[in-house]
Formats: C-alpha cells, structure tokens, sequence
DNA sequence: TTAATTTGACCCCG
DNA sequence: CGGGGTCAAATTAA
C-alpha cells in the first residue's frame, strides 16, 4: 500500500502492465485446460470457478489501479446517434466528440482484450459492421458493434480477429471498446426472471446472472470458417473485465465465454 | 419481406 | 499520404 502511495505513475503502470500480462497468461493457460477437461465433471467446474477467483482478482487489482490513476480515465462516451439523415447528424457528430474531447474515430476506450480458442458466446450480441485486412497481418480483422446499438445508443463494439498462429491452434484476438449502456434481454423482458429472492453475498457480484444468454458467436474470419453453430448447453465460464470508472452497472464488465473444442472448426 | 452480413468507399488522424 | 475505423449500398440469409 504505501509502495503504491509512493509510486509513481511509471511504477502503477508497471504494475498494471504485468496484471494484464499475468491475466492474458491466464486466459491462455485457461484456452489450453478447458477444452480438454469433459465439460460435465465437477472437476471441470471447480476449475472453471478458481479461473473466475483468478480474473476477478486481477481485475479488482485493475480498478483499483485505474481508478487511483485518474489522470487518464474519465469514462468518456461520446453520445451520438447513428442513422438518419446523414448531413443532418454527421455535423452534431463531429462536434460532440470535439466538446468532449474525443476523436471520432475509435469512439470509446478500450475496456479488455481477450484471446480465445473458438467462436465463444461472451452474452452480448453482436453486429457485424465491417471487416479490414490489416497490413501485414495474415488474417482480416472484423468489427462488431452491440445489436443494441441503434436502438439503446450502445456504443459498446469489439473487434475479433485471428492470430498470426505457429501451431495448428488457432487464436483469436477479441478487443472490446465502449461500455454496454444496453439493457440485455433476460432484464428487458423481466417475465422470466424475477424469482431469486434469496440473499446474495455480495462479493460474488455478477458471476451467476449472465450465465443463461444464449448468443452469436463472432463470425467469419477470412471465410474459413463457419459461424453458424451453436451448442445449446454450452458450460460458460466467466472473464472479468477491468472495469473503468463506472460503478453502478457491475454487469457490463463481465464476459462470459463459450466453451468449444477446437473439432468444431472442420 | 425483413434482418444481418459483405464489401468497397469514405474519411479521420498520426 | 496511408492505415485503419466506420458507413451504407448491395447482397445474402432467415
């Protein structure tokens, strides 16, 4: 504690650095132990639920962090509505992203990256919006932005795109940009929740309520594979997310990821 | 027919 | 000027 009082903002960045270094790692070792494990066993679950432990820990170490740093975190959404007469709104646009400070390009800050081994269901969805071949890369990278986008003003989007891979394994790059204003389905259409009353320790904040979305996978990669399964009762697991200065939606920095044997790929 | 994706154009920004 | 993020018309899927 008083190393971090004393530190500098090079030693907290430091420090960040190698929380997000350890946490990819995880996400790695995490990618290599899941798929092997049958996904039916208790033992599989306890497992999946010490990777939890593991991310969430990195990622209270996270906000921590960020949030005694806060010469570089506002949560700074641009609000803007996409749509409409172009002309019209293009101008409001550009001049509430100047008001605020923001480029208009890439419209929000980077909330997580993730590698992943499959197609994964990470219980928003998505909408695909275009796809760039980066220069040098190997493989094209696609942007999504949250289905909600049009009508919630979700600014939320991601971007997936495939490793440079030395093995056969194939890795996918996903980088999320902008929090999920959104409301998701299971809380829009109430009727079906509703019913847990029972108390809920607090700490275990947003492990259990995303874990029924059943929703798209990221798409296609260079057209080398398919997107259009979907195993029905996928165990998940959780990845948390460094959440950035926005408290009172503890949802949003919550992923929770599909998991799938790489066989699925043909 | 509507909804989602594809894909080249557009354009911001370094 | 070029890389890459976004738009939107065309195309495909549902």
């Amino acid at each position: 504690m008083n190393i971090l009082e004393s530190s500098t903002h090079g030693g907290c960045q430091m420090v960040m650095n190698e929380v997000e270094h350890q946490r990819i790692l995880m996400m790695g070792l995490q990618d290599l132990i899941l798929p092997i494990l049958n996904p039916y066993s208790g033992q599989a679950k306890l497992i999946q639920e010490l990777f939890q432990d593991i991310f969430s820990c990195s990622s209270k170490v996270m906000s921590f962090l960020e949030l005694g740093d806060n010469s570089v975190k506002e949560a700074n959404l641009i609000k803007y509505k996409r749509k409409g007469g172009k002309n019209n709104t293009e101008k409001h646009i550009l001049e509430e992203a100047r008001e605020k400070g923001n480029k208009r390009r890439k419209n929000a800050q980077h909330i997580g990256s993730i590698v992943t081994q499959a197609p994964y269901s990470d219980g928003y969805q998505w909408r695909k919006y275009g796809q760039k071949w980066i220069s040098k890369s190997k493989h094209s990278r696609s942007y999504y932005r949250c289905a909600n986008s049009k009508e919630q003003m979700c600014l939320a989007t991601k971007t997936v795109q495939q490793k440079e891979t030395n093995g056969m394994v194939r890795l996918f790059n996903v980088d999320y940009y902008g929090q999920h204003i959104c409301k998701r389905d299971e809380i829009i259409h109430p009727a079906v929740v509703e019913t847990t009353h029972h108390s809920v320790p607090i700490v275990k904040e947003n492990q259990s309520s995303t874990s029924t979305l059943v929703n798209h996978v990221h798409g296609i990669l260079d057209g080398s594979f398919e997107n259009s399964f979907m195993m029905p009762d996928m165990p998940e697991y959780l990845t948390e997310f460094t959440d950035i200065g926005m408290a009172k939606a503890p949802d949003i920095t919550s992923m929770n990821l599909s998991l799938i044997s790489e066989d699925v790929w043909v």
